[in-house]
DNA sequence: TTGGCAATCTGTAACGTTTCAGTATATTGC
DNA sequence: GCAATATACTGAAACGTTACAGATTGCCAA
């Protein structure tokens, strides 16, 4: 008979990491009631169940993943789609913090998964769902008609996206409400009695550009200022682009007395813009800017600003995929941040 | 006989993640060949090895990751420890792009292990090393007398650290040169007839602490200008912390001519500081900072400022900790980073 | 012819887990 | 007193991979 010795076959080597096959010696039961003692299936006896526990706490088992991950596809995993050139900076950071303080006390880890302007969105979430790299999957830049959407939800993998689809279809997601903000922007502004205004968009195509550009419409109806068009600029492009283009506009004499701005780092630009045309920031123009970090008011204290929390966002997210993979209805699993009110500086 | 038809007893069924079973199935030959030949093993014969990587490829054969990793430990996956509560914004940003932008074309992935203020920052990397989590580790925030270093060190495990320590061990790292920027920052001021210099450290108790005070401490005695003392700020500390010990500072009749500044973040909260007391960039004093993107020249035309490129960190690291995977020297997987001269506003 | 050897290929076991189909013992119903 | 049933447990198989120990074939030297 072959009796080659295994390694496993002498228990008393204590170093390696234990398994169940470790705690089935330990109690001196079998693999498959450890098993089952430890996930408090119905068919172990209390006292079996409760010994069995206290000896994987003692000496400290961790199911490993691999094993889990092979025998029942489950990853433990969550993947964060991000894109590696157009994400806002404190984005990736806050929203990554987010989603690890949700996570820290569960099994799941967190893997972010790039792509870059070149490539197809879909690619990293076609690449995640066909090596069934995750069990949930968290996507930013969300479009209306959202291709990475559509597709997870043929695919049945649970996800979340940050923003909003418009597509009929239902998903998690978690949004900050940009039209309450656009809209909130231009009465603030109108009752500073500035009255035309410009607003520098969110990148065209995803959804809260129309989100952002909705509410920016309806309340300038509503407060009876005017649109200074200002389309060739969008927060997606660079700094130096904005700062000319607003420079620019400035110069002409039917320019804003306003902006509206989606994004801190734009503002930084248009600001810049602003002044390169010779005006000043609260006396020739006013600016209401959104930002996810106290900085605004450390570079011009004229800015007016609304808060947009990240970190929150990606607690949300991560609850909202977390919520999905443990049966919950998706549709359960939404949630819209209401901004701030506009702050000015306050000493 | 026991003839249940398990699922892959039928080949045919075609719309299952392809495996080495799959394949043997396809090519007529035994999974372990198939498991060679795609590996490019000697002992297999040309025209099979070809025969077999074309199949592989056409149908877009993957090798499931929890099998490889079950079998050989090997997880494929590069650990990034990061600390929630005090990594610089773009730091965590750029740091992760930088890595990905490496690890693109390897089957590794990315996780993000994060640890709060409250927990020993060992614990991340204990649980990562016990639980077999990772190939490699990145840490940052690194120490001249490192535990994290001397733990992974000690178990054997592949790993890179964001600034050097100072233990007499070899270890790849990757530094940026804060000696050499303390040093031209003061040189600079000097030029600029600053004379009396205050610096906004690191936070104490990391390398670059030490090696930025030794570098402005010895260009301070090299150009004769003399150091106004300001032990009570960091840049780990809050804005409002900064910016209200730097106005008291120059209150004072002693007060400073000229700051270096370790981050861009604490430089915001410098400057308000400096106005708040009634003073002028440029005209009262001077301020050289490091900066990781390019902001700060739009806060204040009169900043001066050095780079710090945290993307380019990122890459070197991930180099770093491949490469020793790959059973490199870890001596050779060195790398320091010279800082840009101090660039003064332009146009 | 035969023994040896190189070149290729193959089956089995094992990694750690969960699920399936049982088994053994005690308890209940009548 | 006996079958039916509930309770508590168990071994074997399987997930996909790689390592180990063989197996088969052809060829060459003796």
């Amino acid at each position: 008979m072959d009796r080659r010795v295994t390694k496993k076959d002498d228990e008393t080597s204590a170093k390696e990491r234990p398994t169940l096959k470790t705690l089935a010696f330990m109690t001196g039961l079998g693999v498959t009631t450890v098993s089952r003692a430890l996930k408090d299936a119905p068919e172990i006896g209390a006292e079996t169940r409760r010994r069995v526990q206290l000896v994987a706490k003692q000496i400290g088992y961790r199911p490993n993943r691999a094993g889990v991950r092979l025998r029942t596809g489950k990853t433990n995993v969550i993947s964060l789609v991000l894109n590696t050139e157009h994400e806002i900076m404190s984005f990736v950071s806050d929203i990554i913090y987010g989603v690890t303080e949700v996570i820290a006390d569960t099994p799941y880890h967190l893997i972010v998964t790039p792509y870059s302007r070149s490539q197809d969105p879909l690619d990293p979430v076609r690449y995640l769902v066909e090596t069934g790299s995750a069990d949930g999957v968290i996507i930013s830049r969300t479009q209306p008609n959202d291709p990475r959407a559509r597709y997870m939800l043929e695919r049945g993998i649970p996800f979340a996206t940050h923003g909003r689809t418009d597509m009929g279809l239902v998903h998690p997601y978690h949004d900050f409400d940009n039209y309450a903000f656009a809209g909130e922007a231009v009465r603030y502004l109108a009752g500073r009695s500035r009255s035309r205004l410009a607003l520098v968009t969110p990148p065209v195509g995803l959804t809260y550009y129309g989100h952002t550009v909705n509410g920016f419409a309806d309340a300038l109806s509503e407060v009876g200022a005017s649109e200074v068009p200002f389309n060739t600029v969008s927060i997606d492009q660079s700094i130096d682009q904005i700062r000319m283009r607003t420079a620019q506009l400035m110069r002409r004499k039917d320019r804003p007395d306003g902006f509206v701005s989606s994004a801190a780092a734009a503002t930084l630009a248009v600001v810049a813009g602003i002044e390169d045309a010779g005006l000043k920031l609260g006396r020739d123009v006013d600016v209401v800017s959104k930002q996810s970090s106290e900085l605004l008011h450390l570079f011009r204290r004229e800015l007016l600003v609304v808060n947009e929390n990240f970190r929150l966002a990606g607690s949300e997210l991560a609850r909202a995929v977390l919520g999905w993979i443990g049966g919950a209805d998706p549709g359960s699993l939404q949630s819209l941040s209401t901004p701030s009110e506009v702050l000015p500086y306050r000493g």
